[in-house]
DNA sequence: GTCTATAGTTCGATAGAC
DNA sequence: GTCTATCGAACTATAGAC
């Protein structure tokens, strides 16, 4: 399988690792088109540029976990938390499945050229209001500052997986669990202190 | 105050700051070197090379969550609760309080040259075993394998606020509240649970 | 301590042959 | 669609004057 990908899917997927590894300014088109076997010459046919290329694997890191937010509500669940914890599996799994693209909207987009940042701001706007409707469902009684916080240490708690998930350890079915667990229980915690 | 602040160290400030707003790569020694004042030659009577400079600058970084963590602990306090809170308050104000240093660290580092990563891990490993032994002390009944799994998610969440805290929009409290809570009673939650 | 000048590389991008 | 060849610009780093 994954035989005959087109001289443009394997620029990409090159492009993706090198620029998640090494980062945008350290990744030179002559490198990149090495990986491929190509000329760097040959990298304009298929883009206009660097930094074309650049948007281009970051609109597909977003479009994999727009993509699998979708796939997930498509189940049903028999309660809110197990439907956030279906989510947060489906996030966790989605960017590890496809690292090199993910990670990289994760840790490389603060420091993209200002012109890459902004062609990619709705989509990335759009995953998040996911999120928030999300949580706003499942947790129904919490205001609409604090969803919006934990929205934020959630990502950050998932996303920081990149950095120091080993695959070869271990599943990230516990780490799903421990982080469903804390901000589920967190939130319940803080709405029964607040009430009373 | 802040003035008469020597070469060297104007270097270093201006390095962070852009080295944290744009990436290793795509600063420059000339750029640099213009926003101090000087030329990028005479950087060079300072540092030994660009990757020494960038060492220093992480360096610098880790050094002041460190002392930050080693203050918080030297209060007394009345609960295991409030002793974590205090560390999570501490770490995020540290944090936010030298970003250009700090955020170097959360964001780039993983990117950043074998070089100057190999000379950083030591310090890293340092800071991380402080706050295993913090959750350690505070959660006495968590399985270890477990505390892992808590302090990476925390980092996690804490660290995210790099990207988008905006001291204009309101203070760090709120933020430290919520996770501290979430992890607690996450922590404490899935203890009773697995107990029953 | 900072400068000018420059060596030596490497970069993104284009032109044009095949 | 990929190549060779190349332009012009930018880079890190060094040498040596002041």
């Amino acid at each position: 399988m994954t035989v005959d990908l087109s001289a443009r899917q394997r620029i990409l997927d090159a492009a993706a690792g090198l620029l998640s590894e090494r980062g945008y300014g350290e990744t030179s088109l002559r490198l990149l088109a090495s990986e491929v076997g190509i000329k760097a010459a040959s990298v304009y046919y298929h883009f206009d540029s660097k930094e074309a290329l650049y948007t281009e694997v970051l609109q597909a890191g977003m479009d994999i976990m727009i993509d699998r937010f979708e796939a997930v509500e498509e189940a049903d669940f028999d309660s809110g938390r197990s439907r956030l914890q279906a989510h947060v599996s489906g996030h966790l799994d989605a960017l590890h499945s496809n690292l090199q693209y993910t990670a990289l909207h994760v840790s490389e987009f603060r420091t993209a050229p200002a012109t890459v940042r902004t062609q990619l701001v709705p989509r990335r706007d759009e995953y998040e209001s996911m999120w928030t409707a999300l949580l706003t469902a499942v947790l129904p009684e919490t205001p609409a500052t604090e969803i919006s916080i934990l929205r934020l240490g959630l990502f950050g708690a998932m996303n920081s997986s990149i950095d120091w998930f080993d695959a070869a350890k271990g599943g990230l079915g516990e780490f799903s669990d421990v982080i469903t667990d804390a901000f589920w229980a967190g939130a319940d915690n803080r709405k029964r202190r607040i009430a009373s």
